[in-house]
DNA sequence: CTTGGTTTTTAATAATTATTAAACTAAGTC
DNA sequence: GACTTAGTTTAATAATTATTAAAAACCAAG
């Protein structure tokens, strides 16, 4: 819901076609009298056109004096229902660094949930939502609206150049972390088991691998590469599974990169259900980490930025912590490698 | 923040020993010009006593223009991150309910991240939380504790006989239906995959099928009963893999009970890998519902209650709707069966 | 059509808030 | 002491909002 100008209680009044006086009475509460259902309409109308009296602009007052809600958005096609460890992660930092500071989360819904007219009720100040995160990348359209609503916009995992500030993992350097250990390994042949297909952020994990590898002139051989269309453990498995009718091959892998922890451990799984071992037959290191890099028996090698950092950091430009007097910040936080083992030499 | 009553801009300049224009500048937000601490100094004050402008009542403003918070507690040892579509649905039926109303769902915490101390903190009356929706099964003195705090308490599925209200579904009814519906298929050897083996629902969903299976005169052969520790697809993968080795006996099971959809899902693509057919060669039934039973081309047939009209419920609950003047509710939703195609006669 | 009750408007004005140029004050520098 | 600068006040007035009694309009029932 556009928000132009200041609007008066006089052109209310001349837009409802009712009178100035009764527009002030329904506005503060007068019952008795008036018909309620033009009472609602005023009310209506008026949040709608996003009214708000002289003597107080609410965007304007210092933080100490805000209510402290601070929303989240998640990217389309995404459902509270949905699983993903992933945002899971970056939700859990989210609350607790908020939570640190008194503030709270509070989910405002899916991308594709929340129409213009939506975000306008959401964002009216009287509802004192004090800043957005959002988690993922969403349509620029959406965006747009959005950081017109409200200047705490924070986009996580997803960068949105001279509209929001964005925190990312630095994935790139991941992919680099990764294949540089795998090389010192000695593995010159690695395949790439990959995920949410559809997602842009699959493609750009598998162009940052390709480019990893070609820094050590190496390349990837399509015949070892495949790519499904979630991301969890059972399709780790699919994905291997699918790959194993070549495994006798002289030039198959001695190693895959996953797309995240999920798919290396169910891959495990599933290799060592047919007889081969990990990490002595084949090494699998994945492009992100999780609890899965450092919790159990299995721990998958793999590089990444902690997700609950993410949202540690997301909370913290919300607030406007560390955050530049004028335009806007994108964080970039390091994707250390974290070594577990599913990654050994290669097998003479 | 008390607001006896209303305060005006020349009050709040008298109250500072300033002028009315600094407050009128300062409270709309003019820095230039304005000292900082000055600017603080006016905004803490008038927040303090509670100034708000004329033209508009806050307060008075039909439902619809309100912000009221619910909070959410997750049992332990859940975490955001921690996949749960179960949950997830809980939680996705919660948030919709909560905003039809004009509500919005605040996560508080995991049961074991929160003390006394911090649940003190949160029900605090300056905080608003309206009330709480417990997803599953907490310590007792921990939801003795959090009733002693605020009356607003709904369990869900999990039931607090005299401290709150609950909902759940009608677990029992489930296995009933399912027996009964593999019965009518022909159905006489049923096997069990477990999963969640530490939960008490696991347990539960047990005892229910084998009292289902005895009205039919039926019982569980131990051989053909697996438990997984978490339920995903990959572990229905896992436990399915672990019984066929035994297929070849003469009473090998024509169907299998599974814990949830996502491990029938799992546990339907593990056989087809090994070359069986589901459910030409072996039906597949769950202990509940979700998108895995109506949604794709692997259907699992199953019998449950929605967990979206649990957290739909709760949501009513929690705002007291439908609640008795006295006393607590318990709810028990049906746990209607949702026939899809993993599930066929007996082969002969 | 008349009547009674409810709702809304009118007109006026009081109260509140916004705005602005000029003046004032305090502090720092030379 | 003179000068400069930043912050604040003053005085005036325009804009917005609140309030109220009386009048007008509306609607349903008889």
């Amino acid at each position: 819901m556009p928000r132009p100008k200041k609007v008066s209680q006089t052109q209310l009044a001349k837009q409802l076609g009712i009178s100035q006086a009764l527009v002030s009475l329904a506005l503060n509460g007068r019952s008795t009298g008036i018909n309620p259902d033009t009472y609602k309409r005023i009310w209506d109308h008026a949040v709608g056109v996003g009214y708000l009296p002289k003597g107080m602009r609410v965007d304007s007052t210092p933080d100490s004096a805000r209510v402290k809600q601070i929303g989240f958005i998640l990217r389309a096609p995404l459902r509270l229902y949905i699983p993903s460890t992933y945002f899971g992660h970056v939700q859990h930092g989210l609350h607790h660094a908020l939570e640190a500071r008194g503030y709270r989360a509070v989910f405002l819904g899916a991308e594709d949930e929340l129409s213009p007219e939506k975000l306008g009720q959401i964002f009216h100040p009287s509802h004192h939502v004090g800043g957005v995160a959002v988690l993922g990348e969403v349509a620029q359209p959406f965006m747009a609206e959005l950081t017109r609503l409200t200047r705490r916009v924070v986009a996580i995992s997803a960068r949105y150049h001279g509209l929001c500030h964005s925190v990312l993992g630095n994935e790139p350097q991941a992919l680099i972390e990764v294949v540089r250990h795998l090389h010192a390994l000695g593995h010159r042949r690695i395949g790439w088991l990959g995920g949410n297909a559809t997602l842009g952020r699959h493609d750009a994990r598998l162009a940052a691998l390709r480019q990893a590898l070609k820094t050590h002139d190496l390349s990837l051989d399509p015949r070892y590469l495949t790519v499904v269309a979630e991301a969890d453990r059972a399709e780790g498995g699919e994905a291997i599974h699918a790959l194993l009718p070549h495994a006798k091959r002289r030039d198959f892998p001695t190693a895959f990169v996953t797309y995240n922890t999920q798919m290396a451990y169910g891959a495990s799984l599933a290799l060592q259900r047919e007889g081969w071992k990990v990490p002595g037959d084949i090494s699998l290191a994945s492009a992100d980490v999780s609890r899965l890099s450092v919790e159990g028996a299995l721990r998958i090698t793999g590089a990444g930025t902690s997700p609950d950092k993410l949202g540690e950091a997301a909370a913290r430009l919300v607030l406007g912590e560390s955050m530049p007097d004028e335009g806007y910040a994108d964080l970039v936080l390091p994707a250390p490698l974290v070594i577990g083992n599913s990654t050994g030499p290669v097998r003479k």
